[in-house]
DNA sequence: TTTTATTGTCTAAAAAATAGACAATAAATT
DNA sequence: AATTTATTGTCTATTTTTTAGACAATAAAA
């Protein structure tokens, strides 16, 4: 099967998913590393199909190169560059060239196409690592979460990609209430400041932390849990909304 | 000279253009109507060439089709729904292909091109109506200001396009410091307030509002301004930052 | 029994937003 | 010339929200 068919997908058109995980009290991101010669790490994207919507194909996309079910993305940003071209991948695909020719995965017009300046549209996502378990596509030589704090380097505007998508959200945490995403399903207060401040990278007053996030009145309170540590127990909480 | 020159564009992309204008203490938005047999409204809009970056081909487009020049616009969202095609133009185009063809302006790759499904990235910005004299293009018959309350139903989902980018502007008036772009270069605070009062369609309370505004400290007070009413003149202001 | 570490909550203080009041003023009215 | 009217600019009081400080409750260790 032909991997790059340029017919089936809008050309110079492209998705790139900045998938944010939590764990450990750090704040991670889904990187792939491309399966080249040389290493080259990136952010999964893909191309749209002609006959789906753009948030349906990120959908798609991220479940291609991730495995991962059911996330809601949101769009934030399109990246357009005049000279925004896919240099690295091209190369590493022109030391490939014959041996994926043979097999016939890929052809001249894929190359062409896969040559050609690309527009992106960025899309980002939280999830739970610990209910989050990727697979790598064939593509890929892995799909890893990476600290946001050490990314690797990545092809193109991919580091950029994800600065502004931990802009966007940073905004939109409270308002979009998307951070109880990042958690198990019942949590208790520390862990949600803890994934507050992995976030937004600073530390936060415990009681008036506590006082804003119960005043979002999405959480309930469930019984306390015995952590077995020398002192109170903590409440244990689940969302709802 | 070929008019819709499908060699040098991004197929399937766009770019569209909400330009919201203020007077007469109504907002208004910037649209042209289409020069077709039957009238067609739409907001100014075009495509990207290859060798230019987005932001770039959104300021291109917009002085194409209005004549506005160094506009600040910023994308706001990108409209991408599964079968988003300008069914309204082909169709008018289709009666006026005859004649368009002889006049080489059109050819049928052109058309092809144009039948297709297109994603579109949407841009925003704000202008002072009063130093701003849209120029329509040959594409259209008329450019002009119409009520944001009171628009024309548009081809496709252009008058969704500016139902969202109102929102975004007035998520980010504040923090953007935009609304004063909307403005004669001095103005009295009742002004603005009338402007904000257009913008989020609702009243503010005149002591507070002065006092928030002044207390952004990007407003530089000048003398007063000898109006001619019946009351204490008010003072202009001058915007610096 | 006392100590220690952490949690949940209360209150005080500070800051910001909202509401009410009034003096200043330019022209119209008397 | 004095008074009235309409609007502007600003001040203060009030309310609400945010921030900081304090302390009781509790589970296990000492």
């Amino acid at each position: 099967m032909k991997l790059f068919d340029e017919e089936s997908f809008i050309h110079q058109l492209s998705i790139d998913c900045v998938i944010f995980g939590y764990k450990d009290a750090e704040l991670k991101v889904l990187i792939s590393r491309i399966n080249m010669k040389q290493p080259l790490w990136a952010l999964p994207g893909g191309f749209i199909r002609h006959e789906e919507g753009i948030d349906q194909a990120a959908k798609r996309i991220l479940e291609e190169r991730t495995g991962l079910k059911d996330i809601y993305l949101e769009q934030y940003h399109v990246f357009g560059g005049p000279n925004r071209i896919n240099h690295e991948v091209f190369k590493g695909l022109t030391t490939l060239r014959d041996e994926w020719v043979d097999k016939g995965i890929l052809d001249e017009s894929g190359m062409q196409w896969l040559a050609k300046r690309f527009v992106s549209i960025g899309y980002y996502a939280l999830v739970d690592i610990n209910t989050t378990h990727p697979q790598k596509s064939e593509l890929d030589d892995s799909v890893d979460w990476y600290n946001v704090k050490e990314l690797p380097t990545m092809i193109m505007d991919h580091n950029d990609m994800v600065v502004q998508a931990l802009e966007t959200l940073r905004l939109n945490l409270d308002r979009k209430l998307i951070a109880f995403n990042l958690l198990p399903e019942t949590f208790t207060m520390k862990e949600v400041q803890e994934l507050y401040e992995a976030i937004f990278d600073q530390p936060f007053a415990r009681n008036n932390f506590q006082k804003k996030i119960l005043d979002m009145n999405v959480l309930e309170r469930l019984e306390k849990k015995f952590t077995g540590a020398a002192n109170k127990a903590p409440y244990l909480y689940r969302f709802q909304k």
